[in-house]
DNA sequence: CCATTAGTGTGACTATTGTCACAGGCAGAC
DNA sequence: GTCTGCCTGTGACAATAGTCACACTAATGG
């Protein structure tokens, strides 16, 4: 087969290697192949729009390789970033659930592959499968609590530099190795970071250079360390 | 039975008057039943504190009677208001669901009645009535959308004006009655209005000064007439 | 019925940060 | 190679709105 954008293709969830990591892949075996039935796998290249803001909710996207990006906009175009979901993410649940319209706007951050459920075979199957309905709620609560993050980015934190040691220090420890030094990689531009706390690209880039001057933090190409853990913290409490 | 705090006690699920048009209560009757059995109901005096940030989720708080405020604190002790739940609404549900810690403060905003369901015999209630599942899920979907709403009005929206515009037309909107002159009761104090909108209380004021001054809208004791309607959404477009 | 508290109204000052403007670096396209 | 576009870095300026201070009014409670 064809690998279109370069991606390793899943040709089915039922020999998905992400199986045992992630969500819908980790059901019992009548389940999932009945998933496998009402699924429809598809790539998009980078950039691709999966849905927009205010869009009847068609169905459900289940992200199989690669990163998408979830943002509202403004009524003068100005982007927020809400989440970024990665493989193995769900997008398009709330809306898919409730039947409200999507309430952002889905859009590839790179090439992606993704499978498609359509709303009335999703719901039909949760119907007939109550388990997984609870993994649905399960799921669901965790981008209440991904939003809810999002919630104190922008209106717990005073100032601009508190938001940014705070975005640093979520990512440091959501890929934290060992205890000691935290380091990640961060693949996001100043612009995408400032969109996710709610500033302007010019302050984030600031408070890098403010960051790096105080020995709080190095970064190399997208290697970010946090070399002062504590003292990143206290930024927190000023 | 005594009556604390002046409330109207309703005995059970099975009697509830609000069976028809709120949540949990619509269910079949063997459901029901079941859901009754496992609850506790309890009633509580205005500003008590159903439970604390950070704390082990226990399970979830039905509200039968009266309004609860859910909040978030930050390092310095200011805290943002992230949804207002009325009587029928259900708090604590996401934790509950995923196992992790409630992500905010519950708080009476007048004297209460609540049903409470442990978490334990809660999971396993689902477990067994896979439909009260899938209505959990749409439960947690309109969670996420009261927060996602809190997003935008922290997020999306430049000066203080544009949001509490944007709060005045969704709080007139929720309410609505004819397509005419938009009312509503507006029980928040100018405190709590900016505590939702993650502004400061005196700008509040300012704020609805300027509207009045303009026409915009009318206040008149407790009730809030939208006057213009259309200049108000005028207000988000600058 | 008076006292105490919560809520509202308003002025003055200040500062954080958004905006604009521009420059240099780096990567991919061709 | 060099061109073009995206990302980062930095200065200058303005302004929105936060903070503090205080006055006034409406409730609530003994």
């Amino acid at each position: 087969m064809k690998s279109p954008y370069g991606l390793q293709i899943i040709e089915s969830c039922l020999i998905c290697p992400m199986r045992k990591r992630q969500l819908f892949c980790d059901l019992p075996r009548p389940a999932l192949e009945r998933l496998d039935a009402i699924s429809s796998s598809a790539t998009y290249p980078k950039a691709a729009i999966l849905f927009v803001e205010g869009q009847e909710a068609r169905g459900v996207f289940v992200i199989c390789h690669g990163r998408v990006k979830l943002s509202a906009s403004s009524a003068d175009g100005k982007p927020l970033i809400l989440r970024i979901a990665e493989a193995g993410e769900v997008v398009g649940l709330p809306g898919t659930i409730s039947g409200k319209p999507y309430g952002a706007i889905a859009e590839a951050l790179e090439p992606i592959q993704a499978n498609f459920i359509r709303r009335e075979p999703f719901l039909q199957f949760l119907r007939e499968y109550g388990e997984v309905a609870l993994r649905v709620a399960e799921i669901l609560s965790d981008i209440y609590y991904a939003t809810y993050q999002e919630v104190r980015y922008l209106g717990l934190y005073r100032s601009a530099a508190e938001k940014l040691a705070q975005f640093l220090l979520d990512q440091a420890s959501a890929h934290e190795k060992n205890g000691r030094e935290f380091r990640t990689t961060l693949t996001l531009t100043h612009h995408e970071i400032a969109q996710i706390i709610g500033t302007s690209r010019e302050t984030v880039t600031r408070l890098f250079a403010d960051f790096k001057r105080k020995h709080l933090i190095e970064v190399h190409g997208s290697v970010l360390v946090i070399k002062n853990k504590a003292s990143l913290e206290e930024v927190l409490e000023t």
